[in-house]
DNA sequence: AGCACGCCGACT
DNA sequence: GTCGGCGTGCTC
């Protein structure tokens, strides 16, 4: 059956579906692709996004339904948007309707259609005039108009007057407005150093287009500077900037700088932190293009912006970018590909670039920059020192060496911080008669010992199953249980031990979790109302302490321990980067790593402050492994009740592969590194190829497959480009 | 994912 | 007798 032209519509939906939807949709049109729809689905409405027009369809004629309303008062996505969409889609091998509806900001879900509320009111010409001749009795007409004679006003600060400003509107004595945009001086920019002058002329020597540039910059050099040089250039030629941050806590920090330095222009930010409101209107400011400059978190890249002329990805080599469920999405991939299609220049900035980074900068197809030296000729960077814990045998996790350093910049009245990746007090309760260790009864895991209200409580990390502790082994009964190595809670209690009249705070996610606590934090830090800094690698980014001369790493060695192979990547990338966190300022830095491997080269390339030695070194390796960045790999996880059933299914994908992998390699199905989890038995089997044009020939049919199996109680998921298994 | 339908155990 | 457990099937 045809239609006569355009009568369908095929709509995306939030359903873990991989297909579309065609509906009925008479007075559809082009000028309708790209907005919101409602339409009945199954027993109920939902809102989608359409996608196409068509004039025929396979669906029976009697199956169509007709579609129930059109989103005309918000701008549809652009095509670009739905292009990038389309291609994450089709990459991360995630349906395209879920895939548009999470770019969507939550409002926009649910909400019914209603234009925006306007961010101002103002008054008309004709306002001005009835302003003027108001009688004295008319009082809330009076307040309204006397709060908006000088210009434009929030619309939330008109709440109290709602009655009368509905009246004004209606009559068109009031009309929405923009706000006026503040207009104090800008800060002035810092003179260049040589390098950063020498990086921006070679960008700016080039011509408008794609262009992916990375920007390999040690901790302190100025790379921020180098990004507001290329941001104010992108302004004045009219363009909205993108730049992309991996965490909320950094945000605020950034606008406030992005703000002071550009005060005449928009500025917003875009996170899950956000309330639905703000989220929305951060996001309709972009794609009606009144926002300038979007800052954001990994979900920002998926930002409409009509004017978007440069994408800045910081700290590139940061894991946050990788979303870890739904759409597995990697955010400066994303923005490659984004900048690629808009035909503008990428720039990726970081102090230990990705592996895959830096091997496509090797490769030619990132142009690479850098900033060599600290931005402060005084700030020299700082003095990277091994302590060999073998011969210094740690007490409580500290050396003496460790300990002296502590004490003698007490002494200074200088800043401290205490590294160490391990949240809690202790990461087992162990019994000394028969070696039990607290297991968790539904993880392959460890409880860990957290302190709790004056007392002691196990925890899983992996489930979040909180237990008492028990006051004697399980297995032997004994009652010589005790706490077995470090946490931050123990290593905070030690401190304050060894250094009572010190004070010591302690950062990490357990003090972290309520709002505005790590803002608190900051702030003490800077008020120098703390003098040792415990914390896990959640104080590592991105914030500059003055006062802070000392780090201390402890129990950095089990990362070189594991067997995931980027383990030592991450280690290296941390350690740098907390090591950057000493001596930003004027004062000179000192980092001090317990370790009971001082020989181990990624400690020799930290001291000498090479990344390019580490990172030539671990390509090598990676080369002859054949590992990423030289393979590209996609990873089937599943979970089930048993292991069994998790194996037999993953067999069975291994079967339903074998013909299409073409230069593609399965390997054997294998329970997971953490192989049960809250009671749920995981399995997993990794895909690799030297090609990813032929890992992707191979996951599309190979996953449609997939979806044709009735998995009952079984849960799968595919990860492209997995970071962590 | 929701939300139905459908077919077997313990309750007023 | 029927309330409700969650297996499986469908949504233009």
């Amino acid at each position: 059956m045809t239609y006569s032209s355009p009568a369908l519509i095929q709509v995306a939906l939030d359903a873990p579906l991989d297909r579309l939807f065609d509906y009925l949709a008479p007075e559809a049109t082009a000028a309708d692709i790209g907005r919101r729809v409602r339409v009945p689905f199954g027993r109920r409405e939902q809102i989608g996004v359409i996608v196409g027009l068509a004039s025929a369809t396979t669906v029976p004629q009697e199956q169509l339904r007709t579609a129930i309303a059109v989103d005309r008062n918000l701008p549809a996505l652009p095509a670009d948007i739905l292009a990038l969409a389309r291609f994450a889609a089709g990459y991360y091998q995630h349906p395209l309707g879920p895939v548009l509806l999470s770019l969507l900001p939550p409002a926009l879900k649910r909400a019914a259609f209603r234009a925006p509320p306007p961010a101002a009111y103002a008054l008309t010409e004709a306002g001005h005039a009835r302003a003027a001749a108001l009688p004295a009795r008319a009082t809330a007409q009076l307040r309204l108009a006397e709060r908006l004679i000088d210009g434009p006003v929030a619309a939330e600060s008109l709440a109290d007057l709602r009655t009368a400003l509905l009246a004004w509107l209606k009559q068109g004595l009031a009309c929405a407005a923009e706000l006026p945009r503040p207009g104090q001086p800008a800060d002035l920019p810092p003179t260049l150093t040589a390098d950063q002058a020498a990086v921006l002329a070679a960008m700016t020597g080039h011509s408008g287009g794609f262009t992916a540039w990375l920007l390999h910059g040690v901790t302190g050099s100025g790379k921020t500077e180098v990004y507001l040089r290329l941001i104010e250039g992108t302004l004045n030629r009219g363009g909205q900037v993108l730049v992309l941050l991996p965490e909320i806590h950094l945000t605020p920090q950034m606008v406030e700088r992005f703000g002071r330095r550009f005060p005449g222009r928009r500025l917003v930010s875009l996170h899950s932190g956000l309330n639905d409101g703000e989220r929305l209107a951060g996001w309709l400011d972009g794609l009606t293009g009144r926002a300038d400059i979007v800052l954001g978190t990994r979900l920002a890249v998926f930002a409409p912006l009509p004017r978007l002329g440069l994408i800045i990805v910081d700290e590139e080599h940061d894991a946050s970018y990788k979303q870890m469920e739904g759409l597995r999405y990697h955010a400066r991939d994303v923005a490659v590909w984004r900048a690629r299609a808009a035909d503008i220049p990428l720039l990726l900035g970081s102090a230990t670039p990705a592996l895959e980074s830096w091997a496509n900068a090797k490769r030619d197809r990132y142009r690479l920059l850098s900033l060599p030296e600290r931005a402060h000729a005084e700030a020299e960077l700082p003095q990277v020192r091994l302590i060999d814990s073998r011969t210094d045998k740690p007490k409580q996790g500290i050396t003496e060496a460790m300990r002296q350093a502590l004490a003698d910049n007490l002494a200074r009245g200088e800043q401290s911080l205490v590294f160490i990746n391990r949240r809690g007090f202790a990461p087992v309760l162990y019994c000394r008669a028969c070696g039990h260790v607290s297991q968790c009864p539904r993880c392959a895991a460890h409880q860990v010992v957290h302190r709790h209200r004056g007392g002691y409580q196990l925890r899983c990390h992996h489930c979040g199953l909180a237990a008492r502790p028990p006051e004697a082994c399980p297995t032997c009964g004994s009652l010589d249980l005790q706490p077995a190595g470090q946490g931050t809670q123990k290593v905070e209690d030690t401190l304050a031990e060894l250094f009572p009249d010190a004070r010591v705070l302690r950062v990490d996610r357990d003090t972290t979790a309520r709002r505005g606590a790590f803002a608190a934090m900051r702030e003490a830090i800077a008020n120098r109302e703390i003098d040792i800094l415990v914390g896990t690698q959640i104080v590592a980014k991105g914030h500059d302490f003055p006062m802070l001369t000392l780090v201390g790493v402890i129990g950095a060695d089990q990362a070189l321990m594991s067997t995931d192979f980027r383990a030592s990547e991450r280690l290296f990338a941390q350690l740098m980067q907390v090591g950057g966190r000493a001596g930003r300022a004027a004062h000179s830095g000192r980092v001090l790593i317990q370790t009971e491997y001082p020989h181990h080269p990624l400690y020799a390339a930290l001291v000498a402050h090479d990344y390019p030695a580490f990172a030539e070194r671990t390509l090598k390796e990676r080369r002859q492994a054949e590992f990423p960045p030289w393979s590209y790999q996609a990873l089937l996880r599943c979970d089930a009740r048993s292991m069994a059933e998790a194996m037999a299914f993953l067999e069975t994908a291994c079967t339903l592969g074998q013909d299409l992998a073409d230069g593609v390699l399965l390997y054997d199905p294998v329970p997971a590194l953490m192989p049960r989890v809250a009671n749920r038995e995981r399995a997993q089997l990794l895909v690799q190829s030297a090609s990813r044009a032929r890992l992707q020939r191979f996951l599309t049919p190979w996953i449609g497959r997939l979806r044709e199996q009735k998995t009952a109680s079984l849960r799968w998921s595919i990860d492209v480009d997995p970071l962590d298994w």
